[in-house]
DNA sequence: TTCATTGTGTATCGATTGGTATAAAACTCC
DNA sequence: GGAGTTTTATACCAATCGATACACAATGAA
């Protein structure tokens, strides 16, 4: 164990060996743009060390392979272009959270800069056995998604900011599938104006405090 | 061209030729079993041979190659386990059609004998290059049940069925969106109960007549 | 300089992919 | 019983898949 000077983040210590003629997060966030638009399994190894701009053993030597690679894109993915979900949770009232989330998702979808759709939904909807692996993990960081909600609208229950006959499990279970259909809708097109009509249709459900 | 006796089916005459071993309908179902469970690219044309029970050159003299197979699979899961989205269309009252059609959802979403989801949007939803035109295809029939949705939705606005100020294309769409989300909550194991309580509250935001 | 260490680039690995060539088997027609 | 025709079964094809071996380049430490 080396201890490292206060204030100095171990990326920037001096390291012997040859340094890395890449940033990882760079490389990273051009690999989430490929699994992005193409799945997991449709992102094929040249096509990532193609838009990375690295070789193939770079990108093993810096992610592993092509599973612990989608991980980290994952967690960027969840940390960059999701992050206004995280946000989202903590308005004020429970109307403001599933409004956030759904102009948010509007908003996202339909960014010029990002693939259309959703990582968690396309990355690995259905594939083969071997993403089985893959396709759990996403699977369940929605499922993580939906109880996060869920735990949000028991909150504002107990604030009285939602009616006493209301049922937090159900709810988030409805935001989160608005949210998906949002995210089939963008990834077969659709535009910003259109995702948010639909984002205006799906609140006239929301309980009346 | 050859005038066949009336009555008779072109596929009980008496062809030349050792007859086929297998039922292609049967076959097409089992197909359509791996391609719904694992996407188009996810299945393998080993997956495929297997779950048909034929050989592979069978395959190909019958169905051509496997994008072409999987057309056909597309057509008859519209005609075969999608059938309750052309049927509900036909109901009286437009409020009448989006029950059918997301209780019908939630129904074959959760029927134990077939996989998870809907097919037409895990089939294909991201995919590779060389899975560009499957992708289009599921798109595009995507896109082509909204259109008969929405044009059912025009028709019951004239009917007085819907009110004045409705508009049957932000409602069509948000139909499909919700639907589309539920195929994504049953790939991620939602039961049948849960897709159910998600309709009914999906049914809270249409218009009052 | 010299050594140790790490990243880069090329070339390749075995396995699997979608797709076929070929010959035997099973039928109808003559 | 052949002749002609179509399907089946085995074996195989080139291409691509994810993953590496190896030699060399580039750095820090001694």
């Amino acid at each position: 164990m080396v201890y490292l000077p206060i204030g100095m983040k171990p990326e920037t210590t001096a390291q012997p060996g040859r340094p890395r003629a890449f940033d990882p997060d760079v490389a990273l966030d051009r690999a989430m743009h490929v699994f992005w638009a193409k799945g997991y399994e449709g992102a094929a190894l040249s096509d990532l060390t193609q838009a990375m701009r690295i070789n193939r053993p770079s990108l093993y030597a810096a992610f592993g392979n092509k599973e612990q690679l989608f991980r980290k894109v994952l967690d960027r993915y969840a940390s960059g272009p999701l992050a206004y979900f995280g946000q989202a949770l903590e308005a004020p009232k429970a109307r403001d959270v599933v409004e956030q989330i759904l102009f948010g998702a509007a908003r996202m979808a339909s960014d010029p800069r990002l693939p259309a759709g959703c990582l968690m939904v396309q990355g690995a909807l259905a594939c083969g056995d071997s993403a089985g692996s893959v396709q759990k993990e996403t699977t369940a960081r929605r499922a993580a998604s939906e109880i996060a909600l869920r735990r949000r609208f028991q909150r504002a229950k107990r604030e009285g900011d939602l009616p006493r006959n209301a049922n937090p499990g159900e709810l988030a279970s409805y935001v989160m599938t608005v949210l998906h259909g949002m995210a089939v809708q963008s990834a077969g097109g659709a535009s910003r104006d259109q995702l948010r009509r639909v984002a205006q249709i799906a609140l006239r459900a929301w309980p009346k405090r």
